[in-house]
DNA sequence: TCGCAAATGCAAATGCATTTGCAAATACGT
DNA sequence: ACGTATTTGCAAATGCATTTGCATTTGCGA
C-alpha cells in the first residue's frame, strides 16, 4: 500500500472534493466517476491505507457502520483554539442521511462527568434537516440519501 | 409478548438494578442470577418487547453495539427542566467498558449548527475513566469489562 | 386444575459491514 | 521499455449482532 494508483487517488478526491464523512459504500460511487471499475474491496484497503497515513480519519455515529473524512475537513476557517487540530463534531441530516462537520463545541464536558470520572474526549452529534431537506419551501432540492 | 415471565422479570430488574446502560450480553450474565438458564435469544425478544412497552430505551454510542437502559434512569434527582422527560447524556469508560449515564447537557446545539440547518435533536458521549478504573491509586478497585 | 396460546431454549439462519485468497493488471525503479 | 513486487477486481469467506424455526415448557384465564 505504498504506491500512488488511480484508485487511491480517486478515493482520495472523492473525500477532498465532498467535505462532508462519507461512508464506504458512498466513497466508491463518488470515485466512480473518476475510475469506474473501482471495487468496493478496494476502496476498504485503500481507506485502511489512508487511515494508516492520517491522510483522513474514521467517524463513528451513533448507531450507523463508519464513514470516513479528509483529514483536513473543517480546518479552512481561521483557528486559533487551544491545539491546531481538527476537533469537530458532526450534523446528521435525519432525511438524506448525509452527515457535515460543525466548527463550534460547546466545551467545558468535564463538569457533566461524574464526581471521580476523569474525561479524555466526546462525541457530539446533531440530528436533523440540512440546508436542502429543510421542509420550508424555500429552496426545494433535496436530494435523497 | 404480554405475559410476565420470570426471565422478562429478569431481564427487567438486571436494567433496573445496574442505573447504567447495558448490552444484551452484560445483561443476560445479570439476569441470569436471577434466571440461570436466560437465553441470549430471549433477551432480545424481551429486549424488544420492553422497548415497545416504554419500560427501556435503547441507547445507541458511536462505534458500539446497541445497549439498552431502564426508562427512568437518571430521573431520579429533582428535575424541573424544560419538559420532564430524561433527557440525558453518557459517560463511557474506555478501560472497563461501562456507560453510565450524566445528567447535565450543554444545550443551545442549534448555534453549531450551518445556516439553514435545523437541529431536532443531539447525542454526546464522553469518553475516558470511569471512578473505579481512574489511574491515581485512591482506591483501586478497578472491575474490568 | 385444565387447556392452550404465548414464551423459552437451542441451533441454525440472517443481514450487515468488512476482509481475504488468488489470478490478472499495473505502478514505478532501473 | 522491462521486470517484478504491489494492487486490483471478483467472489467467497469472516465476524459480528440479531433473528427465526420449532419442539417443549409455562403463564394465566376459565
Amino acid at each position: 500500500m505504498e504506491r500512488m494508483t488511480r484508485q487511491k487517488r480517486a478515493v482520495l478526491h472523492a473525500l477532498e472534493h465532498s467535505g462532508r464523512s462519507l461512508h464506504p459504500a458512498e466513497i466508491q460511487s463518488l470515485a466512480q466517476q473518476e475510475v469506474p471499475t473501482l471495487n468496493l474491496s478496494t476502496v476498504y484497503r485503500q481507506l485502511k491505507a489512508l487511515v494508516g497515513e492520517q491522510r483522513i480519519h474514521k467517524v463513528e455515529l451513533p448507531g450507523q457502520p463508519a464513514r470516513f473524512e479528509a483529514a483536513d475537513v473543517c480546518s479552512s476557517p481561521s483557528r486559533a483554539d487551544t491545539h491546531n487540530d481538527t476537533h469537530h463534531h458532526h450534523f446528521h441530516c435525519v432525511l438524506c442521511e448525509q452527515v457535515f462537520p460543525i466548527q463550534g463545541c460547546p466545551g467545558h464536558m468535564e463538569g457533566l462527568a461524574p464526581k471521580g470520572f476523569q474525561v479524555e474526549r466526546h462525541d457530539l452529534t446533531l440530528h436533523g434537516r440540512c440546508a436542502s431537506c429543510v421542509p420550508t419551501p424555500g429552496r426545494s432540492k433535496s436530494r435523497a440519501q
